[in-house]
DNA sequence: CGTCATCTTGAACATCTGTTTAGTGTCTTG
DNA sequence: CAAGACACTAAACAGATGTTCAAGATGACG
């Protein structure tokens, strides 16, 4: 009855079979490729899942189960969480759940807000550590630094990713994501260790604006 | 016959239907509204366009064509290139064209490559002067900062642009693109002006690795 | 006036889509 | 065994969409 890893539910089947194709043709794919995939007809999906709203909402939650999951194992090795579906999409068989959540990521919706919050949170920790241990210097506003860098690590990965419209290869995915690493890893690095800036001449400038439009903040150095 | 500003030609009026649908409805807004919101039949857009792609490809070309035609008075004040979109946008009448680009970059096409191509070289510019001026200090890969602060902004823009599926309110955009510069402002200055890590190792790591890789190359500061 | 090219339309066509429905098997349960 | 609940299918339905087609309007030109 229940989803065995070896023998698996009609149902079960169906949503595996949705979160591949959603992954790969994108998230409007049709019930009817996905049925195909499953083996099963087209209208076993809606006897099971009510509608196509109802499948998507059910590959939304087994996705966010699944990243509850293995998140706590994914991050003790790993560290940056926008990092982590690097990670995550080397591991055999999470393709597709990197891929769905690409897409997700890409569409916009309810999902995209939780797990970008959920990312960002993860980011919170994550310098709050650093700046613990010393190595993340500490910002006048830790929760929208976090966010910020949360935004600009997924959303340049999106800009970058090689699917638009078309299908999404999973078996690339992968090696797309070492050599995108790769590429933009020496301009990250450089960025954040030596200042964009060679003097904080803007950052005064707004600070004083900021200061006066609400009470006098003392700038610690 | 030509299209002048007051009376528009038929296939000229079909073209800002579409471009306006386009943005608000995204790129696969139905033929019939477009053709609806020209006060024309959907028969005359096949008639003057041959198809869906040659319609999309004469928006393109047009959004392309005014992009080249405004830039240049666009950047005398200007600057950064990612601002461009939030400064066309507050343009009367120009919101059409943001929209329309916006959903480019969301959907990734022919256009989207040569867009961001486009902003790249001209943060490269931009940068270039900066580095010149001594406000912006100097890289080690020019072409890669340049790549990666575009895919920065443009992703980030992206990723909080309050339209996946949904129909986006042009009439909006300006105050939107505000709101979100005001969010970001402080935390992107800050991430400019003092580095992110307090030290050089991760750098210094990376650079030693690639080094031995390949020639020698030899840290200048 | 007649004719030809162009602009334009409205309907029809073909296809694809999510969804519904009626029916068939299969299994549990009394 | 009877009966009902459940899984499942095949077909049909209904709507939308891109595209085609035949014909009407319009204006230029001989």
């Amino acid at each position: 009855m229940r989803s065995g890893p070896d023998d698996q539910t009609a149902k079960a089947r169906i949503r595996d079979a949705a979160i591949l194709r959603f992954a790969q043709d994108g998230l409007d794919a049709p019930l009817r490729s996905i049925a195909s995939d499953a083996g099963v007809s087209a209208g076993l999906i809606m006897h099971h899942f009510g509608s196509r709203a109802g499948l998507r909402s059910a590959c939304d939650e087994f996705v966010q189960a699944s990243i509850r999951v293995n998140k706590a194992e994914l991050m003790l090795p790993a560290g940056a969480p926008a990092a982590m579906l690097a990670q995550l999409a080397q591991l055999e068989g999470y393709a597709p759940l990197v891929g769905y959540i690409l897409r997700c990521l890409q569409a916009g919706g309810e999902l995209t807000s939780r797990l970008v919050d959920g990312m960002v949170a993860d980011t919170v920790e994550y310098l709050r550590d650093g700046v613990r241990a010393g190595t993340v210097s500490p910002s006048r506003d830790e929760a929208a630094r976090a966010r910020l860098l949360t935004d600009f690590a997924l959303g340049s990965l999106l800009l970058n990713l090689p699917a638009g419209k078309d299908p999404l290869d999973l078996a690339a995915l992968p090696a797309w994501f070492a050599a995108y690493v790769d590429r933009i890893l020496l301009p990250t690095l450089e960025l954040f260790t030596k200042p964009l800036l060679t003097d904080s001449t803007l950052l005064d400038a707004y600070l004083e604006g900021q200061g006066s439009a609400q009470s006098t903040e003392r700038t610690t150095s």
